[in-house]
DNA sequence: AATGAATGAGTATTCATTCAT
DNA sequence: GATGAATGAATACTCATTCAT
């Protein structure tokens, strides 16, 4: 088997144990035996059980991070709430299509070592960044009104998650409607965001 | 000394262990180390390093639902804001006195054993089902415009979380101001909730 | 409350709780418990959990010896059966009216220290003793045959634990009458062990 | 190494520690110091010391049980008592080859859990079954005189055991001589049992 | 490349015994 | 006499990682 697959069959059972059974109560036996391998091969591919999971959540910020484009400020308004709408509803399709990886990531530090603390931290560090950015151009474009973006980011950012954590629950009964969910949260944020004026449009 | 207090100790001690190695790796060496108590005599109050993690837990989630107080909706537009702000302002407190015990919380589902998960779970869904509560109050009283009361009510939460988060890891420079981050919050969220008219207030 | 009641009160607590648990099974905590007494009182009246059982065992051995009587064997034949059934009855009634000790003292040594093995090894060999004695006697008044009387006074030592072991557990279905069992092994004995003229008697 | 040789290797090491210090004086250390090997190969063969001592006690009972062959009671008197003869110095030898095993085997219930004390019971009421089916067919044939089969099978296999302990421990002082002993018994349970005519045989 | 037997440091938990009150 | 909180040595079992084949 190449190198390759074989390390991709390797991640694609660990993710799936892990999911299921969390990152400390998975054994590297648990993985061999998902993947059907013996224990040698495993750590010629990993050299630890711990790298394993920091290559998946790798992989998965990666993807997450892709998903999220730049938002053309110039544009009109209604193009602006398109492209934000774009954006989440690839982050939030991101996160449906990878179930098991979602919830890793929706939690920052809980005595997973420090490394994966940091490593979740920049990243959610670098989605704020994103979004201040855009507050930021937001104002200066004059369509959001003055507030401190640092803080209101962090807010957005925020109410995603707990969204996203919720859908994957399956703790929201009525809407099972990706479409409408994002719709409501747009709606809300943006008529939080905008200067006075806009909100007849 | 006192039953009592020497369970206080254990608690005290074994809270500023489990926050700062995280739970996992936390051993029971630590925490009698810390208390400066014999092996055996840590187990004379709690039957596993489990349960005095439970206690921790449990703790918290009762001290941060007492500090949630029900709003008096029929009051004026003031008022309510001013209630609103009283208890975030007592939540947020409740996290900056218990900075090792936020984080933990802060964090649903992350593998320690699903019961954990199920009580945090249960404690932030009682929390979403109050402000679904208000909000449906809100929109009673025409206060609050037409919205998904459960999908808004997970944002708001999730926004706070975020914040509080973000707040414990000193992320926000600019601000150590609790007060300011408060009404940034409020302002934002009343904006996005009230109905028009009310704007202007 | 007396010395010496307080040290029968836990003798005879200790005493159940070991014939139900087993002597290792069995920890000091459950013995106050059944006594309801504090830890420390218990070690008032006996330095460990080990001495407990060694008195319990020393009391028990006491009263078996003191149902063994001497054989009068200058007595006619059915004076002496008439003795022995007896003696064999005495000691069966102590093992019925002690079930809990009973079962400890028909185990030979497994592992509970090598010093309880050598008090019990020390106990049946002074049970043969006296079989075997009773059994030279029987020879030179020409009652008994020819016959290595260490081998089968150890013969008939066995077949009276190994029956006793059994009437305890009640594994004699048919017979849960003593005396019949009792003439049965008599019976059985004497015939192998009497002079062939003695056998019409 | 190859497994099964591995696993004989730690069944022969722990049977000599067990032996010697008894089940629970014994300690998992003391096994594998005794192998020679790690703490982790050892559960590699064995779940636990419990399952240890349990394989050992199963291979013995299995190894005594093909010891005991079936009488063919058609045969003449002199065959009969030939073979059960060679029963006898066939099951002495396992318990001879097998000092370590055998006094273990030879007590019943001492709360090592309850599970072994079934074990045993369960063998050696086999062992009374199989004594008892021969004194019945040996009533048919009338050879045995009336009597309480039960009880008697019962006295018969104490006797076995009694024998067998102390000629293990080494109290029989003058006849290191198996093949007498097994003849003395021999003699005295046949004399017992047999019906008046045969005894001049 | 693959295997899986071997390793041994690491850890939670128990329990007989002590001793200050 | 009585108490029961405190002690800490002892021990079974786990599991990530190595390495000879």
């Amino acid at each position: 088997m190449l190198r390759e697959d074989r390390k991709r069959q390797i991640l694609d059972c660990a993710k799936k144990v892990f999911a299921s059974k969390g990152y400390h109560a998975t054994g590297v036996a648990d993985i061999i035996d998902a993947c059907g391998i013996a224990r040698g091969t495993f750590y010629l591919y990993f050299e630890s059980k711990r790298r394993v999971f920091e290559a998946l959540l790798d992989e998965f910020l990666e993807l997450l991070e892709s998903r999220v484009h730049r938002i053309d400020e110039t544009a009109g308004l209604p193009a602006i709430r398109t492209q934000l709408r774009a954006n989440v509803m690839r982050v939030l399709g991101a996160f449906a299509e990878n179930p098991e990886l979602s919830q890793m990531v929706l939690n920052e530090a809980v005595g997973l070592d420090k490394g994966f603390d940091e490593k979740l931290a920049e990243f959610y560090g670098g989605l704020i960044d994103l979004i201040d950015l855009s507050l930021v151009l937001g104002q200066q474009v004059g369509i959001v009104r003055p507030l401190d973006t640092r803080v209101i980011a962090a807010c957005i950012l925020g109410s995603i998650k707990e969204i996203v954590l919720r859908v994957l629950h399956g703790r929201f009964e009525r809407l099972s409607d990706l479409d409408a969910i994002v719709d409501e949260i747009l709606s809300y944020h943006l008529r939080a965001l905008f200067v006075r004026d806009l909100l007849d449009a």
